[in-house]
DNA sequence: GTCTATATGTTGATAGAC
DNA sequence: GTCTATCAACATATAGAC
């Protein structure tokens, strides 16, 4: 028996994918209790609401994005770091093709709600956006700012597009053309 | 008393707005009838389920967007015409910051449930595609199966971020980046 | 801390009067 | 065709035993 349990560790764990997977909406407490292997009732002693465990996952997917973009970065090349990332995407094109991008698939759909989560939601792909223009400042690239949104716009446009289409292969195909566009500035 | 009944149009139009600003899933029968005016009881008359509603307007949203292309192709030249259709979105820039894209916020939603509705969906931003990727080809651009993908991404790709960020500033700013882009091709 | 049982509220859908 | 009343199912949340 752990020292600390691990019940709220499985709980959030359980809700990222269920969330993911169904979107938040669809996703009942019933839903994240029955995959973490918990009883309906105790979710409550780890959680006061619904929204309570959103916002942690909210919380967990920036971290994970921070921790992805962090490992983008490993030398002084900025433009590297930007392929780095693509490749990242590419490796996960499957399961943007099934469930779409986990971190603005759930922005948009809390967009959606009046609660404190929905201004929370957009604080993730600023994390994101933030990183591009850095990337192409320190490239040099003329209008920093305007390129790095429009690299951001650009990948989360393809993996809309792949979602809705349920097409991994197109998603790849684009990102290799994302990454000749990178080439040329 | 008009000879046949307004109240199902009223229905589908009321659900159209709805669903735009709140989702498919926040949306209850009831606020559709409200908003419609109508009883609750009385929207079991013209549609069997909720989802037969849902259905009605994803056809009716796919009909929008092609009336909205059929617009934008007032004469023979292809790269006008998909200048025109950067210059409807922008006038909708306002909208799309608030709400998204009525048509691929819709799509991603119902992807992540498992329905007939969730392939319905598909074919709403495939009409677009299909349209750009045709535009690009009487133009005589360079592998315009690709190029037209990429044109949507690119487009839809703003839109999620001017939802997500709530501004319509950096929309605009960002589809005259892609009107330029088109001038190179 | 953990769990069962259940209260409470909402929603999709139906029955049946008019 | 229109509407009121209501059902049945489900989801969030709580009470309280252990």
């Amino acid at each position: 028996m752990p020292r600390t349990s691990d019940k709220r560790e499985k709980l959030v764990t359980a809700a990222k994918s269920l969330i993911h997977r169904q979107g938040f909406h669809r996703t009942t407490l019933a839903d994240i209790a029955s995959e973490a292997k918990v009883p309906l009732g105790n979710v409550y002693y780890y959680f006061k609401t619904k929204e309570e465990i959103c916002e942690v996952v909210l919380e967990e997917r920036k971290q994970d994005l921070q921790r992805l973009i962090g490992d983008c970065c490993r030398n002084s090349n900025p433009k590297a770091n930007l392929k780095r990332f693509l490749r990242c995407l590419m490796d996960d094109s499957n399961q943007v093709a099934e469930c779409g991008c986990p971190h603005s698939t759930l922005c948009q759909e809390l967009r959606k709600i009046s609660s404190p989560l929905s201004d929370r939601a957009e604080g993730t792909l600023q994390v994101l956006i933030d990183w591009a223009v850095e990337q192409f400042r320190k490239a040099g690239v003329p209008r920093p700012k305007s390129t790095g949104f429009e690299f951001i716009a650009r990948v989360q446009g393809t993996m809309l597009l792949a979602h809705t289409l349920h097409d991994p292969r197109r998603m790849k195909q684009q990102i290799k053309v994302i990454g000749t566009w990178l080439d040329t500035l």
